[in-house]
DNA sequence: GGCTCGGCTAAGCGCCCGCTCACCGTCGGC
DNA sequence: GCCGACGGTGAGCGGGCGCTTAGCCGAGCC
């Protein structure tokens, strides 16, 4: 289980910063409709109908059905920022604290695959302003990252050619996770969190 | 530039194979307007206007909308088996041949990133027996990878404990390569190659 | 020249979309 | 007991969707 901790499964439901009920309810009703079909093929009548209400009571909490999704996505990488900033930011060797980004990161994008499905794929739909705000917190997940690997290529812990490309390709490895990971398949998210940390090991050089 | 091969950029224009010339104008302006702005986002309307057409048109060469993201996923499918069946086939040892596997598949994703996009991330788009004839192949995929895996692992060339993960691990790493991938970006399609060719080769313990 | 026929268009059908608006029930404050 | 505020509904607007149909046009054949 490595360096397993509580930051992905042990906190209560999410969601629980929106309010009131009904907003917090068409939130999670409109996250599985985006996770499931795309939020382009969603209609507001489908957020509605989950979170058992008519099709108007959405612009009671929303004016649009983007900014739905500005909402999710912007409390969505929040999430995901925080758990890597935990990581980064305990005692311990860079070794330890990648291993421990990576395991907390996929255990997320796998357990809650729903949200993260929306939060990673849907970036796009967006409009400019609110796109513009989202890669700028993408902007400080890379940063936690490579921070991270650079610690460990200065205290020679790490050998890595190409830091940039590297924190690339394990931020890839990880996001992707929430593009085929199945909860009904035969992996948990702690199995996956488990191997893909120490497969990050391997690529820096670590293993 | 490891061992580059003709595999991807030589070749001459893709959708040869579609004839006659006015359904391979509709088929390439579906697969730019598909990877722009999705499946779903996408009107006939566009697809037609960005051929030249009108939208009736549409209907002369295709039946439906989905016929069209069908005959594109079925053909760029295809073409990533042959690009990782050549590089599972070719002679020297299970190291070379995954790493020429992950070069010429990377390459690909981000050197014709467009039909990439549509092909590894629009299947959910598709009907049930469309997707059922496409989830076959990457089953084949898969197993075209896992081969080479287990040749190295057998010859004692590489250390991999979990093989099914590693492989799994592997194919996203380059699928996602399409997600991100641009164009205007400071990395080349061979730099991408080369440098995911040698991140596999450390995870599997041969680097 | 007349005929056929495949490729294409203009027009439009029926439907459903995102979103609005006039109205209504409930509930705390006085 | 009345009132305003809040959260909700039913009906529907304007528009764009996927797709169809009637008919036009030019090339090929006799």
């Amino acid at each position: 289980m490595s360096t397993a901790q509580e930051t992905t499964g042990g906190d209560v439901e999410p969601w629980e910063e929106v309010t009131p009920d009904a907003a917090r309810r068409l939130l999670v009703a409109a996250v599985e409709a985006f996770a499931e079909r795309g939020y382009h093929a969603t209609t507001t009548r489908d957020i509605a109908g989950r979170a058992g209400m008519s099709p108007a009571a959405l612009y009671i909490h929303y004016k649009t059905k983007e900014e739905l999704l500005h909402r999710i996505s912007r409390i969505g990488h929040d999430k995901a920022l925080d758990i890597l900033r935990t990581a980064a930011r305990r005692e311990g060797t860079a070794a330890e604290r990648l291993a421990d980004a990576v395991g907390s990161f996929v255990r997320w994008h796998a357990g809650r695959r729903t949200t993260a499905r929306v939060v990673q794929y849907e970036l796009d739909a967006l409009g400019p302003e609110a796109r513009a705000e989202i890669v700028a917190l993408r902007r400080q997940v890379d940063a936690e990252v490579r921070g991270i690997i650079e610690d460990g290529v200065a205290s020679g812990e790490f050998d890595v050619p190409d830091v940039q490309g590297t924190t690339l390709a394990v931020l890839s490895l990880c996001i992707d996770v929430a593009r085929w990971f199945n909860v009904n398949g035969p992996r948990t998210p702690e199995e996956v969190g488990a191997l893909y940390a120490d497969l990050v090991l391997r690529m820096v050089g670590a293993g």
